[in-house]
DNA sequence: AATGAATGAGCCTTCATTCAT
DNA sequence: GATGAATGAAGGCTCATTCAT
């Protein structure tokens, strides 16, 4: 029970820390803040968490968990053909980034991939991976087996590309759209699209590659901002 | 001439203040640090912008007008293939994108896109529909004439996606892959891997598209919000 | 047995306090680090003293129990000349304070003979007023009955601040004189110095002072407190 | 003019601040009470020193020279006998350690004589030694010529130490004599008194010194608390 | 008897801004 | 027109202390 007490007081502040920090990021927000909106004193972040920054990087561990049990990819029973996993796991990954209730967590990852910190080679590390590997281990059933790894992986990103274009840009697809056609953009029919789109891709990657010339490279004019 | 005094310091504070930054972002850059940078006195922020505030959007609209400058659209001469003008759309993109040099233009409209402020949607107008206009009319070329413009949205903005991805994402992708193949992330190679993915994805949208049955859409559990 | 063990802790506390306090100052040195050092619980000192400043007063007061029952006072069996028990009373002192160990007593008593607080009274009379007795007994019989009280007095500050002097400005002297020389200031060459300059002095002083007439004294420009 | 606006205020802070450490010592002082009683803003130690800790060491430095200053060393004509100047030593010295003002630079310079700080390395370099080199100039023409390095030092330092104990251990002392005595203990009577006992004491150093054979040391019973 | 979670006052410092010159 | 000294609000953090258990 006081083992609870505590770990509630954490959780609250946790909490309280994510959404500030989602809101207004990490300078912006102020200890201050983030204990009144805990309910706790101002001296509970030094004591649970030592300073700010270690707070931070706990709630964003705290964002990502929770964005992947609140989203958990499907279990596929044995049988299930490889394109609806990928389906699957698309939609999966929209759901997620997409999400229009008010949960701080999106907002924070985005903040936390935009501008990487401290707690973002963790993150990489203890989240992401694993999520990287079901795709890749979906591919590898869509793809030819001599596929070689850097094709694999190329391929996944432009899988993972194409959904968070969705969270990183949102506003900018919203400016540049119809609004009658941005409020189309789901998961349901995004998924759709990138997963026809990717299927589609992925029987011309790797068998025919090679046969693909590409075309002369362009000249490309490298600006004279550079230097100044 | 003392005219052009003050346009020199003006644009001094300018430069430094837009690479401060786009390097550490509003809250982090101290105006002490831009003046010391741009060899200016401390009030002279205060004097000729007002506040820091307005120099910093002074300084996006500087970022702004710079890249335009430095970054033409690109000019095919008539009979040139769709496919070679999507490549070099790719490539030019990547190029600016993946710019090792210190272009704070660059970063400093990442931090605006991931974290729009007022002047976003200037830029989204401006800077960015040129552009997306350009792709999409490459796209017309290759996709079916009776393509729904809800599908050619939605394919530039799959192509764009890859590529921003590795903009975006850098730190995630280097941190997912050994460093032998993050070396390979060139963008000579990237748009080879882009183009060839999106060019077999192409033939493959808008046509068959209704054919491709999507799936059932698993059970996303949305315990939206658990914690909001 | 419950006794014993809370003797055992307030002890244990009593010590670590001691060290602390010797090492930082009372300001400086922090209750959580010193129940850190006494391997207590941080609430401890409160319990056991009632705050940090009555945890101070009875440090000071172990530290000068412990030193008296380590520093008994010399006893010489009759017949031992003056000079030798001079010699004698000077080097043990002089061992007392330059000893390298740590012993924390010496330490705290310093600051307390420097920055006298409530505790200090009560060590000039138990612990300082005994040895400074012994001295003068000595000195007694080293110079003319006749000597004033007065002449006794400032004759045995002038050996005892001699001997401080090591003490109490050790880092300025090793300062002051090359690194080699500093290596010889060990209490043997430095007792064998200031007996020798003191028994000289003995010599002449009481006998002829009255003789030797004082020098004019220069004008000293007291602009006391020109700035206060 | 504005120079010496720019002076004055931060000569304010310092003498305040000087009179604030003097008083409370270093944390105890608070930035907050110095900038109040220098009738300044709270950001101007920062401004004008970058942090509490070099505001410390300069109104340190201050100390001294103002002491200097304020009571300087007689200046001698030539063909003043040397045990004359040594008396003249020793009054000015006693003179600006006994000063009854209530000047903060007294306490200041005992404060960081008896707990050495950052200051104090720079202060025995710059202000210190130099008087040093004075008193030993001062015995070179008391003592024989063959006199080592070591013995020179060594007697300065049995001078200079009569002198400071009347201010370390200022209030032993009170407490140690009777009121009617302590009294007497003014400039005048203690440096007629430490001059004789230092010029009786020279006459014995360094000519017969080897002669003097130092008694057998006695045992010191290592106290057991130095381990404990 | 003894603990550890929690408190709130207060510290030094930083920062954008202002004002007299 | 331009400066640099000076400001005051606010920030993160530390600390001795308390309180429920």
């Amino acid at each position: 029970m006081s083992v609870n007490a505590l770990d509630d007081t954490k959780l609250r502040i946790l909490e309280a820390a994510g959404r500030t920090f989602a809101d207004r990021g990490f300078r912006e927000a102020t200890v201050r803040d983030i204990c009144q909106a805990a309910g706790s004193n101002i001296a509970s972040i030094n004591y649970h968490f030592g300073d700010k920054e270690r707070l931070y990087i706990e709630s964003v561990k705290l964002a990502h968990r929770e964005m992947l049990q609140n989203t958990p990819l499907p279990q596929w029973p044995a049988g299930v053909p490889a394109a609806a996993k990928l389906h699957g796991f698309i939609y999966t990954f929209l759901c997620r980034v997409l999400n229009r209730d008010d949960n701080w967590q999106r907002r924070l990852m985005l903040r936390e991939i935009a501008q990487p910190s401290a707690a973002c080679e963790e993150l990489a590390r203890e989240y992401i991976r694993p999520q990287f590997t079901v795709l890749l281990g979906i591919l590898d059933e869509l793809l030819p087996t001599e596929t070689p790894d850097v094709v694999r992986h190329r391929t996944a990103f432009s899988i993972v590309g194409q959904c968070l274009h969705y969270l990183i840009a949102g506003p900018i697809v919203r400016w540049l759209v119809p609004p009658e056609e941005a409020a189309l953009n789901v998961p349901e029919q995004l998924a759709a699209h990138i997963w026809r789109f990717s299927l589609a891709a992925l029987s011309g990657i790797g068998v025919d590659a090679a046969k693909l010339e590409v075309p002369q490279l362009p000249r490309i004019a490298q600006t004279a901002g550079a230097a100044s």
